[in-house]
DNA sequence: ACAACTTTCGAACAGTGTTGGAGAACGCTG
DNA sequence: CAGCGTTCTCCAACACTGTTCGAAAGTTGT
């Protein structure tokens, strides 16, 4: 079957879902596709450029949930279930495939259709929720920013958490009372998500 | 000279600073301790732990950092004030190295004290202002990501901005009229930052 | 059928993180 | 001082990585 660009980035979004970020290489892509790895460079001027076309995938799937997520609310909801709606919409994208976080981290630079989509529509509904049309741009970009921030530090934790002596437990407790403490409660993560989505929108709403 | 932990992370840190993130090699670092690559794997268990333990000295960096600007504050400093100064010493100290917020974003998984020094002066202030205490923990962490996330995408933007057609310039107007649009003035990144964290610190204010 | 072009192959290069055994340097007892 | 054990360093090797390049194969138009 024939190689192309669509192909290579598909083969890559699988071997990413399988080995994640770190271990992705350009060989494994090509030997899912029953080629040779030379063979990509063809089609795709680098590794750099794969990883950059599978980051716009994710925005684009991203976006497709967005919209279905936007469709669900009721006609009463208001500007910040919106926000909201498309903050958890890209969450739960970039959480599908492992370490998808730092994908979008690092591609960036390079203009994405993708991700311009989820900006213009988040630049929509702030526009259209009153706010002062010079703040937008900036609370859309903190928003966005944040999600992948809160993603990549939520991907990132390693899944056995470190065994901590008893002795050192103590001592992090003596240097740091607050964040030991009864403060930091380990929430729930997608309580933390929400809530700090919901902190976000009570600060643009000072802004109207 | 003898080879010591410390004066790895020292060469680490050059290094670094030199070549930036995707081309520090272990072999570069030895190097510059006239040395040869094997033997830095007697007193470090491998890259990722070099590299999280030059993330955490960042961390103390941007913290003694703060430490400087909160005590240059007027006495009459609002918590807002302290908020902003610890955000921009943070700010400041990751982007004195090229790729530092890579550094930080990638490292994270393993606990340290760094990390954990800043978060817990962050706590403090918030737990100052009068915050309810079951929130101080999502506003802090909510701001410290932030700050990471905003120096990563500012030092993604790559040098030379990527040449736009002027057809392509139109179509991504017509596509995306809010974005390339009067919205997103480009503003100055300084102006952007600030702005960013006044944001958060309105909606932390919310809470109380 | 021939030529021109597009696509693939497969070997090669320089570089990476990491390992393990041989050896040197060191501090300590006798 | 000699001997010993521990701590540390060297160096060669391994299995990989991204990327390049000339040659081969496949495809298309005339």
């Amino acid at each position: 079957m024939k190689l192309t660009r669509e192909r290579i980035v598909d083969a890559g979004m699988a071997v990413f879902a399988e080995v994640g970020y770190h271990n992705l290489s350009m060989r494994q892509v090509a030997d899912r596709l029953d080629t040779h790895a030379g063979s990509l460079y063809y089609h795709v001027r680098g590794k750099d450029e794969l990883l950059a076309l599978m980051a716009d995938r994710v925005c684009r799937q991203a976006y497709d949930a967005g919209t279905e997520a936007l469709a669900a609310l009721p006609p009463a909801a208001t500007w910040q279930d919106h926000v909201a709606a498309q903050a958890t919409a890209l969450r739960r994208s970039i959480k599908q495939h492992p370490g998808g976080a730092r994908l979008l981290a690092e591609s960036p630079g390079t203009l994405s259709t993708g991700a311009f989509s989820l900006m213009e529509r988040l630049l929509g509904t702030l526009v259209d929720a009153g706010l002062p049309h010079d703040q937008c741009g900036v609370a859309a970009d903190t928003l966005l920013s944040h999600v992948t921030g809160f993603v990549l530090q939520e991907q990132n934790q390693p899944t056995a958490p470190p065994a901590v002596t008893a002795e050192l437990h103590a001592e992090l407790c003596e240097r740091f009372p607050l964040l030991m403490g009864p403060l930091a409660p380990r929430l729930d993560q997608d309580e933390k998500f929400t809530r700090s989505v919901r902190l976000l929108c009570a600060g643009f709403a000072t802004l109207s």
